[in-house]
DNA sequence: ATCTATAATGTAAACGATTACATTATAGAT
DNA sequence: ATCTATAATGTAATCGTTTACATTATAGAT
């Protein structure tokens, strides 16, 4: 049986009140019977019980992180930030994968209150949210990181994605106005519906027609990047450029050409959204769209932790984060 | 207010025991009073408190990852598919970044005792592990995924490292006896070590002297196998043949190599070791050693459960998986 | 109808902390 | 020495379950 605080207080010759006192540094404990239960605490390897302080305080001090995905590089950088900043006020991060399914998510938010979790982040995986209603019903504030629901509102972080792709398409436009296709995700996920917006906008700009058979939709996935590339490149007259909304999407693209023998200088020109390391290694994209992944999860946090110990009647903040446009090789 | 077990109780005109054994699934409850207290339990909406069962119980149901890295394609899977696993079996899992840190590891170890974890699943990222041990004396199982370390036994799941190596460098050395250089991370870790001893066999079943300027140590990152890769071609005479032990060092090299205009053909002949999705599309190696990964993870989880279910005293086991030859490309 | 064995349910004490409230100690004022 | 204000500590209820043990209901045997 481990050492509870009943054992320390028997020890330091105290009540059980004191020991806690002493353990939670609250004040008005004498300093002679302070430092005579830290003894007692050392003596004993006493630690605290989170769960019995849980269900006596009803703070868990655990967050829920509802991903679609576990082992995306991209996500687990936004988990990686997230973790960094409720680390620091104590909180531990139970990360759920969902694998891209609304029935998961639904199951997922059922757990996560049985695990009475103090918040929840979620990196939702479609355009419906209402599900994670049970949440706030709950009393469990949300916060909604990279993507937005349609159907669901709450205290939210995301990229400005259609400025971002405008200005990298507007870029690759002002260079060479002859045509520019579109590789982007499903248009139930926000950011993708919004990148999509910022390549039709910088048609617009440019007063370019739209031309339907050169914007493939897939989703944001290697294998879609890949298999639409192909697409473009087996058309009897391929686009010069290519601007692709994903990095998982551009690393399938890329795959593409390499297995076909493309090199950089005799492929389309390439520009790309997300920044992921392997972008800048794979060396094709003359434009590409940063994303600050580590402020998405940064501010989540933030937001959440506000929720948490601050009024849970605010009005819904939503922070929108500006991308970068990295020029990365002339041609 | 949540409803508790009580509002039920009352509701449904029982007691809470029953009530318990109800939401239990235990036998010997009655068809017509179990079907009463289902009814309650909808209808008022309740919803067990796992952190007031846990006091109880003492099962949290709840299981830490301690690992070096969170953005890391190789972890993660792992990560996933240990956490496939164990949410079957009703388990969460809480993942705690160490940053590659010894001190991180111990503090995070130290939390995860007082969140009253059932099990704790490390990979581990150094040689040592003698701070992991308060895990242990406080009554918690540990599973070792992917490395072990020098000086604390436990249950553990690996690859054979060695062997993998050897197969990858002896199939190179098959092909071009001349030399090959060794481009791995640092032999504090128990798998760079043995990959390094790989290398090492693969030299002496040829007959070759190991040449001291052709093994470079550096760490599992990318910018060490750019740094290494580098320092390899501007040798006076660089090898014609290179092994990287490990997927990350291998972008960083190819980084290295598509920076300074080298094609795969024209660069050295490439053997790598790990399996991320992005090596395949470089497509400069020739040969890669694969890892069974969501076998490591699985196995991992297994492992844990068996030893949080089953016997703590039962003696430790060690499995070792076995790696994979790929060859990717004649030339 | 009575007894008995077993099935079904209930009672209440834990689990280990926190904390409102009560009590006692202490120091300064008179 | 007594009183008072405040500081320091203690008492005990409570959080929401589980579960050993006690009790009551039920059915079959006589």
């Amino acid at each position: 049986m481990a050492v509870t605080i009943k054992d320390v207080a028997k020890i330091a010759g105290v009540s059980t009140a004191t020991v806690s006192r002493v353990v939670n540094n609250e004040a008005g404990i004498k300093q002679l019977t302070r430092s005579r239960v830290q003894e007692a605490i050392t003596s004993s390897g006493y630690r605290v019980n989170t769960i019995a302080r849980s269900l006596k305080t009803s703070r868990s001090k655990t967050i829920g992180l509802i991903t679609p995905e576990i082992a995306n590089d991209f996500f687990m950088n936004i988990a990686r930030s997230i973790e960094e900043v409720l680390e620091k006020s104590g909180y531990s991060l139970i990360i759920c994968n969902t694998n891209e399914s609304v029935k998961e998510e639904a199951r997922r938010a059922e757990l996560l209150i049985e695990k009475s979790v103090d918040g929840v982040i979620i990196i939702p995986s479609s355009n419906s949210g209402s599900h994670f209603k049970i949440l706030t019903d709950a009393g469990i504030p949300v916060v909604f990181a990279d993507r937005l629901t349609g159907d669901f509102e709450a205290d939210s972080v995301v990229v400005d994605n259609q400025k971002g792709v405008y200005l990298a398409v507007s870029y690759l436009l002002a260079r060479d106005q002859n045509s520019i296709a579109f590789i982007g995700g499903s248009l139930e996920l926000s950011n993708a519906r919004e990148r999509y917006e910022g390549y039709l906008k910088a048609l617009e700009e440019f007063s370019l027609e739209k031309d339907d058979s050169l914007v493939l939709i897939g989703n944001f996935h290697v294998d879609s990047g890949f298999k639409l590339m192909k697409q473009i490149m087996e058309m009897q007259n391929p686009p010069e450029q290519v601007f692709i909304a994903n990095d998982f999407m551009h690393m399938g693209a890329i795959k593409y050409l390499i297995a076909n023998g493309y090199k950089p200088d005799n492929s389309p020109r390439i520009g790309s959204f997300d920044d992921l390391e392997l972008s800048s290694i794979l060396g094709y994209a003359s434009v590409t769209v940063a994303q600050p992944v580590k402020e998405i999860g940064s501010k989540a946090a933030e937001l959440l932790l506000n929720r948490i110990e601050g009024d849970q009647n605010d009005p819904y903040k939503t922070i929108q984060l500006q991308t970068d446009l990295k020029i990365s090789r002339m041609r």
